[in-house]
DNA sequence: GTAATAGTGTCTTTCAGACAGTATTCA
DNA sequence: TGAATACTGTCTGAAAGACACTATTAC
């Protein structure tokens, strides 16, 4: 059987897959790694519903099976192979964003992973979680804390450890500040309660 | 109407999308300027089959519609915006390649537009170019002529013109030659035929 | 010869890396 | 006071921008 195209052909004519989405939520809890949101081993996923928006679904995902809200996913890719679901034809729209783990529901399924040290997740979602962090990084060499993870005012220490938290690996302490600092607006204000020198609060420029 | 997940039920119960894709196709003319392949104020596109691959049905829109072989597209992003399309619910995943000119089959009802100067395209197609023009540029920062638009072997000389053409401004001679030869394979060989100093000629590293 | 093109030398600026130094606080 | 943290000064090396210079060809 062949499908042919014609502009004024009406679209009944042909058989439709069946198209979800799959999100990768990145998050740094408080003095630990980057660390992705898995429920029951694979990404929180949907199927859209009609007249949704991919994003819509996304936000629908999460708030049903992670309690997340407020975020503002990203397209990675779509995955496309027929066979890939067992439950027939899927094409999956892979989504991204990230989230302070102050904003977790913790009374909820789902749990965190490092993204370090991750196992095979169902699907093909490893995939998806390595090009999520690839954007987080990239993001997070450009700006200070693009997206939000730290609560403001913060201390240039602060903004350090979530950097290098985000990248997996050290990052050069007087390099970094120099990059960032003209960045940020400074407060006036200096921490308070911690040892050493008081650090100046900043705020995302 | 509420429609449900869950992992065992048939995925029959979930109306669907029909789902499209769309491909900017880019090429520098000798001598021109970076453009796009188009065919009756859009890009060529289609619907996928059963069965079929993104690519793949990206591949045989080209084939079917402008005659092109052998590329091997990217996806850009999905456009989903349930009203997008007058026909019905129409999910769009963009996609992007570079051709050499050489390679377009004259004998075709598709032209060329310099992306410089495009006018509106028919449904968000504009936005598309822009992505696929954005990401050849980027990739054309970082290696010489990664799409294959030079036939081998060419001078510095004709992958300048190539780089700015893409570039779409001008890109400095001595910079940018000590920046591509280490990635060059020179042959030995020398350019004929033209004024001034024969040139080294080179093939991709 | 001149015009045109190919290719090199080198100075300056910028910036990351590296490391050492000074400054200010808590215990 | 010493430990810890914040912040700055400065040297070095790599790379881009800019410009001038030499080299080799056609006419």
């Amino acid at each position: 059987m062949v499908y042919r195209d014609s502009f004024h052909k009406t679209l009944e004519d042909y058989p439709r897959p069946s198209v979800a989405v799959d999100t990768a939520v990145l998050t740094v809890p408080p003095g630990g790694e980057l660390a992705v949101v898995i429920v029951s081993n694979r990404l929180p996923g949907t199927f859209i519903h009609p007249g949704e928006r991919l994003s819509d679904a996304v936000l629908r995902s999460l708030r049903e099976k992670a309690g997340i809200e407020g975020l503002r996913p990203r397209q990675l890719l779509v995955f496309d192979d027929p066979d890939r679901d067992p439950r027939g034809w899927v094409i999956s729209v892979a989504h991204a964003d990230a989230i302070p783990t102050r904003r977790l529901n913790p009374n909820r399924s789902h749990y965190l992973l490092p993204v370090a040290r991750l196992d095979k997740l169902d699907y093909a979602h490893n995939e998806i979680v390595e090009l999520a962090v690839a954007e987080l990084r990239a993001d997070y060499v450009a700006a200070p804390d693009p997206a939000q993870l730290l609560e403001e005012p913060f201390t240039l220490r602060e903004l350090h450890t979530l950097h290098e938290a985000v990248a997996g690996e050290p990052l050069q302490r007087d390099t970094f500040r120099r990059a960032m600092v003209p960045m940020l607006a400074a407060t006036g204000e200096r921490s308070t309660g911690s040892m050493g020198k008081p650090a100046e609060l900043y705020r995302r420029g």
